[in-house]
DNA sequence: ATAAAAGTTTAGGTTTGTCTAAATTTTGTT
DNA sequence: AACAAAATTTAGACAAACCTAAACTTTTAT
């Protein structure tokens, strides 16, 4: 069917596109995929060949519906497996995204529902990015980053959009998972960081940069 | 660390040369991994450079014992992911072997052993293949070709010698499975095939190249 | 409107793993 | 021992996926 490669730049196309919202430019998409610029050329005269992008020289690519149903199928993959390796196999969240990349080719239908089954079809994954189903949707839930509130407002961690272990590491150590409890206390103008209180225990001063990353739901 | 073409060379010596016993020719291993004599030269050479393989041009090839370290981890790796495949995502035996042949290049220490302890150790895989530990021991159990019983002599089903689906669904067509509880009725001289009583109920008649394929243990 | 800067593509290579055809070595047979 | 047959290796290519350097477009800034 379609190589690892091609499989990789798919998935990459369709999350730097916001799901197929914008077009992609070729030094956003050989930054993501840590290759050259010319490499992502190449391939985008492939992908484009098999009719899974669509691309116009120096304007940058699109998924077509068949390039976003391959992208929507690894995804899904990708997190399942995730799920399996938290839920079945006690890893921690910021472990499972490296090995995830890797069972995300395996091809196998059968293994891939079977495995959606065994988990008793969740629905989001452990960094709480939605599972998209067989069918190709993706279910919505609403939901805003914790850069968004303002002072004395709270809400339920439900996402976190880094995988990276360096980050997830870093939310372990100041204790922010999953379901933890934030209220905003304060603003820090200067910076635009804020004063959280965790699980209305201790707290911390998370950076602009951190609070983009941190999504929360209505308590 | 190695490639997955490496990889498969490396169990196919592995394999060829049962277990590391004796020397591999080039052409066994060309039709066990379906390439031609000409590629299999070229990879040797490259595998004896990195010291995974005895070499010597014309005289056949032979694991070194990082080769056969290699091996046995891909091996391992290979009958975990089958056991998982059955027990938890109830795949039948005979649809497992493909799907672990992609499952066993997933490269995490981590992830073996993990799987290994959510399996509780098991000690052989769907068809009765041992399972090597982690430091590459392999437990051996007595057992018998049933090719080797005589009249009269009984046995029970501990694995069968070939993962190919052709073969496994015609065991499932037979009705013999891991544990089956087999008698020899009658030898028939002529070709060696056996007269065979399954489970003190149904009898058939296997050919001498089915009865070298099936192992037995004493009831 | 033009020129410099930034972004992108093409040209020409490299590595891995494969192939066919030709050359070489080993084995088996008279 | 000599030669034919079989097995194996080498030579020369090719596709995939990557690279660097050079050329070309588009954007931005004067
Ligand atoms: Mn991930
Ligand atoms: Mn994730
Ligand atoms: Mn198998
Ligand atoms: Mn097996």
């Amino acid at each position: 069917m379609h190589s690892t490669a091609e499989e990789n730049y798919i998935k990459a196309i369709y999350k730097l596109s916001g799901g197929g919202a914008h077009g992609v430019s070729t030094n956003a998409l050989a930054d993501a995929l840590d290759t050259k610029p010319a490499s992502v050329s190449d391939m985008l005269r492939k992908l484009s060949a098999k009719d899974l992008v669509h691309y116009v020289k120096y304007r940058g690519v699109q998924l077509t519906d068949d390039g976003r149903r391959v992208a929507l199928r690894i995804i899904r993959k990708h997190r399942l497996w995730e799920v399996f390796l938290v839920q079945k196999l006690n890893f921690a969240w910021d472990e499972v995204h490296e090995v995830a990349e890797q069972m995300e080719h395996v091809k196998s239908e059968l293994l891939v529902n079977r495995l959606d089954t065994f988990l008793n079809h969740p629905r989001v994954d452990p960094h709480g990015d939605p599972i998209p189903t067989e069918n190709g949707e993706i279910p919505q839930v609403e939901q805003k980053a914790l850069s968004a509130l303002e002072v004395e407002q709270t809400g339920i961690v439900c996402r976190v959009k880094d995988s990276q272990p360096a980050f997830l590491q870093y939310l372990n150590r100041v204790g922010i998972q999953i379901g933890s409890h934030l209220q905003v206390l304060d603003k820090i103008a200067y910076d635009n960081s804020l004063e959280i209180n965790i699980n209305r225990n201790k707290t911390v001063i998370l950076s602009s940069d951190v609070l983009s990353k941190i999504f929360v739901i209505k308590p």
